[in-house]
DNA sequence: TCGCTACAGTCTTGTATAAGACTTAAAATA
DNA sequence: TATTTTAAGTCTTATACAAGACTGTAGCGA
């Protein structure tokens, strides 16, 4: 039996915060199958379609996905929602491919007054920051500096173990327990450094995209800092409105 | 009674593509009411709950507008959806607000080849080229080259009269029956010409975040290429994925 | 006898219908 | 002007069937 705690909110959208609370606090996995909506709707006390319409609004926002026949699953992170989804940079022929990954450094240090203010942390929490140069068919594109709290990465890049994969969110996910949901990017244009042109073999002042990404978990904890710094000569940022 | 041609494709798509093509062909216009859920089944020959499963469809494309106890509306553009759908920059403090605009030019000229292919032209066909630069609290801050097929928009800029209002999708909306319905952006990080610094006020090769805009209809057609050049000094394009 | 294939049954999501109650907004009436 | 009525979307419930996926069983061939 659901429990109504508000009668002035409709009913599939208690239904919708419920299902959010029980995957935001493990009880239901990445990747994992949830009960299905006649089960659901009986446990809860209400009607197949009320659960339906629940499901439906998480799923749009990718928080579920439903596959005909088989279940509905908690979404999880895989390349391709990843490219999908969290990878906006394309090539001129309009093609968007994950760039490989080589890790500069990583390190354990302070946080800065703007990383500990970015992701809510108390002044002069120790955080893990990675440095990483991604190349496209060998050329390298994208400068990228990825900072988290050390708190919730805490043998992350220990022991001199550098091999991270390309794409980071599935790592965070299965190592760590982190599922990032969703990112707010703020895009700027900035001036090659001197280590921006000697890492991307361009010229210092070329006219870099600066992206800052705030990566979020479902309940909106920011638990990822990345600031790329990208050439576009043979690539842009793509987005779509309406 | 619903002329369903072809049983594979689900009632409520077919109806979502009946909508939008009376849409299209501006049987019903921008801000005007369509029939109610209830009549449109009757008239379509299917349950309420069929028409109301296309029409949310619709709504989440932005398509229409519901508007409980009064109907629902074909959307139109006005400075609020402007602002929320289709206008990215936002300034250090994380306020949107539309720029002021002043036209610097306005001409008639022959499509180049770039501007022919985004905008599906024929080669030599003319286009309506408008050039403006666009300041918060009084700051120049972007310039924007607007690029727009003569045909559609015959009268525009005629007689010196550059009198344009800071957000044109109304304008083209209302004066020549073009609504916009999504957008395709593609950014880049490029120098400041010398052009650019005098209406700027920046140094030459200062970088600069370039938005290359193509505005389309329901239907698909490309109407409006826009390349804005816009300072990230105190700005920057704002963006979420999930 | 063992392995493979086909089919039936079951479960789950996807589509569609139908109806009633509720909420919101505007128009009509007192 | 205030209240009532009307119109339309919103929420909820119930039911039925289609489509897809999975499992178990039977039959056939090597």
């Amino acid at each position: 039996m659901l429990t109504i705690g508000n009668g002035a909110v409709p009913l599939y959208m208690q239904i919708k915060e419920l299902l959010t609370a029980k995957i935001s606090r493990k009880e239901w996995s990445p990747g994992s199958i949830i009960p299905s909506e006649l089960q659901l709707a009986q446990e809860l006390g209400v009607s197949q379609g009320t659960v339906r319409k629940a499901i439906t609004g998480l799923v749009e926002n990718n928080v579920l996905t439903r596959k005909q026949g088989r279940g509905t699953f908690v979404s999880n992170h895989d390349p391709d929602r990843t490219l999908f989804h969290f990878f906006h940079i394309t090539d001129n022929r309009g093609h968007k491919v994950i760039p490989d990954s080589r890790v500069l450094r990583c390190r354990r240090k302070q946080a800065s007054r703007m990383e500990a203010s970015t992701l809510q942390l108390a002044a002069k929490t120790n955080v893990i920051r990675i440095e990483r140069v991604r190349k496209f068919l060998a050329t390298p594109t994208m400068l990228e500096t990825i900072t988290l709290p050390e708190s919730r990465f805490s043998s992350l890049g220990k022991g001199g173990n550098y091999d991270l994969p390309n794409t980071l969110y599935e790592l965070y996910e299965k190592q760590y327990g982190i599922t990032i949901h969703s990112a707010d990017e703020k895009l700027r244009a900035v001036s090659a450094t001197k280590q921006d042109a000697t890492l991307l073999n361009l010229e210092v002042g070329t006219p870099l995209l600066e992206i800052e990404r705030v990566a979020l978990t479902l309940d909106k904890t920011p638990v990822e800092l990345r600031i790329s710094r990208c050439s576009t000569k043979n690539h842009y940022y793509q987005n779509t409105c309406f």
